[in-house]
DNA sequence: GCCAGACCAATGTATTGT
DNA sequence: ACAATACATTGGTCTGGC
């Protein structure tokens, strides 16, 4: 067989499919389902008409094109898939779930980005304050009075108000932190449904005991 | 203004869980 | 069998580059 001979048999075939094409066209009465007042449909012919010389080719292009991008949208997908933990239903999984998976996950990070940042102002408060105190203590440095002394004095007369106000939230928040990480939380209800959730992830995600090293390292 | 590429909506078909 | 979902095809539209 040769190559005319080849695609000759080529062109027939295109030319069956697309009569083929057109049939079920009319049979099925594609795009004509559109809001079809007469004058878009015209409008719509003369488009049609103008695009018609290059149909043929054309369509075979549109398709794989399209075929391109749904490809990419499902490897995008599966990207995603990857990032974000399903539970033990991995099997089945809509995209539509997926998606949903993929936000609750985003707003579970972000939740947990911000209570990390919290708790490390915290502690570079504390930190402060103790250095401080430690800075004190070797100033005075004459005895057990004077130490004794200077503590009480960190405590009434050397610090502001906003220095006690710190120590309060520095308690509250390691309480906070301890029961967070612990199990019961004094948290609003809603943060508690999330950390609920966030518990049943983390424990398959190693969550707290991120957040752990973080707050004990910094 | 034309063209190519991307997006979208409507529709049909295949697959899969119940 | 049926419903739900994914996937494919197709025509239309929008938009940025030329």
């Amino acid at each position: 067989m040769t190559a005319v001979q080849i695609i000759n048999i080529q062109r027939l075939l295109e030319a069956a499919e697309y009569i083929e094409r057109r049939e079920r066209e009319c049979e099925h009465g594609y795009a004509s389902t559109f809001p079809s007042i007469q004058d878009t449909n015209h409008h719509r012919q003369r488009k049609f008409k103008n695009k018609k010389c290059h149909n043929n080719h054309n369509r075979s292009t549109h398709n794989e094109l399209e075929k391109n991008r749904r490809a990419h949208l499902r490897l995008c997908l599966e990207r995603l898939k990857a990032l974000i933990p399903l539970g033990p239903d991995c099997n089945r999984h809509t995209t539509l779930g997926l998606l949903n998976k993929a936000k609750a996950h985003i707003k579970k990070l972000e939740e947990m980005d911000r209570k990390s940042q919290y708790q490390l102002e915290n502690l570079e408060r504390e930190q402060r304050h103790l250095q401080r105190q430690l800075d004190q203590l070797r100033g005075g440095g004459d005895g057990e009075r004077t130490r004794a002394d200077s503590v009480d004095s960190t405590l009434s007369s050397d610090r502001s108000d906003s220095d006690r106000e710190e120590i309060e939230v520095d308690v509250e928040s390691m309480e906070f932190f301890h029961e967070g990480a612990g199990g019961t939380s004094t948290t609003s209800s809603s943060d508690l449904d999330d950390q609920s959730s966030m518990q049943s992830t983390a424990s398959d995600e190693g969550y707290s005991t991120c957040s752990i090293k973080l707050a004990f390292s910094s």
